[in-house]
DNA sequence: CGATAATTTGACCGATTGGTAAACATTACA
DNA sequence: TGTAATGTTTACCAATCGGTCAAATTATCG
C-alpha cells in the first residue's frame, strides 16, 4: 500500500525529515518572492530539485506547504519580542530589541518577505494567529512599556505604535531591500548598511523616548 | 480596420480615457492584493465589469496594464518627498512630511500595497526608476537634511536612513493594515488609529532629532 | 535472500492562464 | 444619411495550473 502518506506515519524517518526540510526551503524561496497565488508547485519543485508529484507526496496541497512554512516562520519571527524583558533596563531592552530585529532582517530576509506577502494579501491564512497569539503577546509587552512610561523611565508614548514603528523600520531592510540598495547606491549599499541602520535607529528611538524636561507652567 | 489599437491613436477619445481609467482602477484593486504574478486578467476584467478581450483592446498585455499603473502611482507617490522644502523650518518640514505620508497611507492604501508588492518581488519592472529618478530625488533631499544637521538645526544623523524610517513607519499602516487592526483590537482599530500614529511618529521623530546638549568633556 | 512498506516518477486530467481571430456593434463625422 | 474608424463580444488556442494515478524504484527488516 502506498496509502499512508508521510504525514500519517507516527514516526518520521530521517528521509522524511530531510525531504520536508528540502521542500520547505525551496517553498520559502518561491513564496517569499511571489506570494501564495503567484507561486506554483512546479517552481518549488524545480528549486527543490524534485518532481512535482514527489512534493505532493509530502505535502498534499500547495496550501499545506504554505501553511507549514507560515507556522514555522511565525514562531521564530516573534522570538525577539518574546525576549523583551520587563525587568530589564528600558533603554537597553529597546536597543537590543532593535538590534535583534535588524539582525533577523539581515539574516532571514526571505522569512520577512513571506510574512509581508501574507499581510499584503490580507492575511487570509493567518488572521486567527494575528488576532489570537500575536495580539496577546503584543498586549503583554505593551503593558510592560506602559509601566515604564508610568514609572517615568521613558517618555510617555503609545506602546502599540512604538512596537509598530520598530517592526516597520527594521523589516523595511528586508522587505524593501531592492529599494534600499538602489537609493544608497553601490558605495553605501554594502554590508555596512545594516550597521548604519542600527546606529540611526538606536539613536532615533533612544533619544526620541528620553524623558523630556517638563516645561511646566510654574 | 481594427488594427489601430487605442494606444496608437493620437487623440484619445473621451471613451478611451474613461475605459482606461476604469481598467486601471480595477487593476489597482487586483494587483495591490495579489501582486503581478498572482493576479489574472480575468480577475481584473470582472472587477472592471468588462470582458477580457475588451481589456486587452486597451492594454495589449497584462504587463502593459501593470506598467501603466506603476508609472502613474510612482509619480504621485513621491509628491510628498518633492514637497520637502529646504528653506522651511526643519521641525515643521519633517512633521508635515510625516503627516502627508500618513495621509497617503490612509487614503491610498492600494497604491502603497502595489508598490510594496513590486518591491517584495525584487522590483523587476521598476528597478531603473529606483536607481534613476528615485535615487536622484532622495539624494537631493538627503543633502538638504545634511545641511540642517551641519547648521545644528537637528541632531546629526544619517539622512538616508531617516528617510527610510519615515517611509517604512508610515507605509506600514497601509501595507500591514490587517496586522495593525488585529493587534489593536476592535476598540482601538477605528479611524482614530491614524491620528494616534501621527501623534506618536511626530513625537518620535521630532524629539529623536532634537539637538542634544553635548556632554562635552570640559 | 524475500517481501513488504516507503518513495519516486511519467503520463495524464480538467480547469485556468494570457492572449488571438474574426464577427458584430457602435460611434464619429463628412 | 452613409461609411469608415472605433469599440465590444463570442469562440477559441496553446501553455500552464493544481492535483491524481498507477507503475516503477528504492529502502527496511525478518
Amino acid at each position: 500500500m502506498t496509502i499512508p502518506r508521510a504525514a500519517k506515519t507516527q514516526r518520521r524517518t530521517r528521509i522524511q525529515e530531510a525531504k520536508e526540510e528540502q521542500i520547505l526551503e525551496a517553498a520559502l524561496d518561491v513564496f517569499s518572492v511571489s506570494g501564495f497565488r503567484g507561486s506554483t508547485i512546479d517552481q518549488i519543485a524545480e528549486v527543490a530539485g524534485m518532481s512535482k508529484p514527489n512534493l505532493l507526496y509530502y505535502f498534499r496541497t500547495k496550501e499545506a506547504m504554505h501553511r507549514a512554512l507560515i507556522d514555522r516562520v511565525l514562531f521564530t519571527w516573534l522570538e525577539p519580542l518574546r525576549a523583551f524583558d520587563a525587568e530589564g533596563n528600558p533603554e537597553s531592552e529597546i536597543r537590543s530589541y532593535i538590534r535583534r530585529k535588524l539582525e533577523m532582517a539581515r539574516d532571514f530576509p526571505r522569512e520577512s518577505r513571506l510574512f509581508a506577502n501574507e499581510m499584503l494579501q490580507g492575511a487570509p491564512h493567518v488572521e486567527d494567529e494575528l488576532k489570537g497569539p500575536l495580539k496577546q503577546l503584543v498586549d503583554e509587552k505593551a503593558e510592560v512599556i506602559r509601566s515604564w512610561t508610568k514609572a517615568g523611565k521613558i517618555a510617555k508614548c503609545d506602546p502599540y505604535h512604538l512596537i509598530f514603528s520598530i517592526w516597520s523600520t527594521t523589516q523595511h531592510y528586508a522587505d524593501f531591500d531592492v529599494q534600499v540598495r538602489a537609493v544608497l547606491g553601490q558605495e553605501h549599499a554594502g554590508a555596512g548598511r545594516f550597521e548604519d541602520a542600527a546606529r540611526f535607529l538606536e539613536q532615533l528611538f533612544i533619544d526620541g523616548l528620553k524623558v523630556k524636561p517638563v516645561p511646566d507652567a510654574s
